[in-house]
DNA sequence: TGCCATATTGTAATAATTACAATTATATTA
DNA sequence: TAATATAATTGTAATTATTACAATATGGCA
C-alpha cells in the first residue's frame, strides 16, 4: 500500500493555508514514518523525546486539524483507543484480538454502491474486521502441540 | 430488518446458564424495543426511571456480559460514545453528520472474500458510513431556498 | 426455607479528551 | 530588520467515560 510522501503532504499543507509550524511538521512526519496506526499518547511519548515542550493538548490538536482537512483518518475499530492513520486509498482495518496489532487490507466498496443509502450523501466509509492474525493462529498451534492439549 | 424477539434472546440466556435477574432483563428488553443504537447514558436514564436502584455500572456490567456472550454488538462509529446494538444479520451502520442520527443498511461482505485476509481468522465485520442522511439533505435545501444563498 | 454462588451497588480510581486563558511563535509588511 | 497582527502552543483544570473493588443484596436450588 503506496503512502503519501512528507513533501507531497506540505505543499497539501500550504495549498491550504495552514501554518506549518514546528510541532505540527513532527507530528506529520511522524504519521508518515509510523504506520502500525498510533495513539496520541505512543505519537507523544515518541516525540516528546526530542521536543520536549511538546504538550500533549498540541498532538490533540495538530491531529484534530490533520483529520478536518482529511489528511489524517482516525479509527475507532476498538471503544477504549482511537488510533491515527495517514489518509490512503480505500483500506479497512483488521485488528488482532490476540497481539492487538492492526492490519491494512485492500476492500474496494465504491464499485457496487449500496442501494438502501441511494439518497444519502456518503462522506467516509470505515471497515473494520476483527479476529486472529496468521502469527498468533500459528502461536496458538505451536502451543498445542507442546502442551498437547 | 428482523430483529429476534425478547422471548428467543430468553432462550438464548439459559442455554448458556446465564441467570436471568431483573435488571438484566430489563436492560436486554429495553435494546429489543429502542432501535436506535442507545449509548450507555440512554439506556440507564430510560431505565432508571422505572428501576430507581439501577446503577449505571449495572447497565456497564451487563452490556458487557451481553456483547462477551455474542447477543449484542459494539458500535464505534464515533469517538465519544460507544453505543450498543442487539445483534442481527450482517449490516452496516450510517451515522449522519447533521443529526446525528444512525440508520441501518444491508450489506453482504461475505460473498467476496478478502484474498489478503486469506490466512486470517476473522470474527467480526463492522462497516461504518458518515454523511448526511436525505432527511438533512432535503432540510438544507429548503434552508438555501429561504436564504436565497 | 435456608444456603451458596452470583449479581448489584456505590464509591473511588483511572484514563481520555476538551476548554480556556496566558504565553509564544510565525509571517507579513513597512 | 523590526514591528505588528494573527495564530499556535502550552499547561492547568474540568469534564466525561469507563473500570476496579469491596460490601451488600438477591436468585435459584436443595
Amino acid at each position: 500500500m503506496m503512502n503519501p510522501t512528507f513533501e507531497s503532504l506540505l505543499n497539501l499543507l500550504k495549498s491550504k493555508g495552514i501554518r506549518l509550524s514546528h510541532h505540527r511538521l513532527k507530528v506529520l512526519e511522524y504519521l508518515t514514518k509510523d504506520f502500525s496506526h498510533p495513539t496520541v499518547e505512543q505519537i507523544y511519548i515518541a516525540l516528546h523525546e526530542e521536543s520536549p515542550t511538546l504538550s500533549k493538548t498540541t498532538v490533540y490538536n495538530t491531529l484534530n486539524l490533520l483529520v478536518k482537512i482529511g489528511l489524517v483518518r482516525v479509527i475507532n475499530i476498538e471503544d477504549n483507543e482511537t488510533r491515527y492513520d495517514i489518509t490512503t486509498k480505500n483500506h479497512g482495518h483488521f485488528k488482532c484480538e490476540s497481539c492487538g496489532k492492526i492490519y491494512d487490507f485492500g476492500i474496494d466498496l465504491d464499485s457496487s454502491p449500496i442501494e438502501e443509502l441511494k439518497s444519502f450523501k456518503i462522506n467516509y466509509k470505515d471497515v473494520y474486521f476483527k479476529g486472529i492474525c496468521p502469527s498468533c493462529l500459528s502461536n496458538i498451534d505451536k502451543t498445542k502441540l507442546k502442551t498437547e492439549e
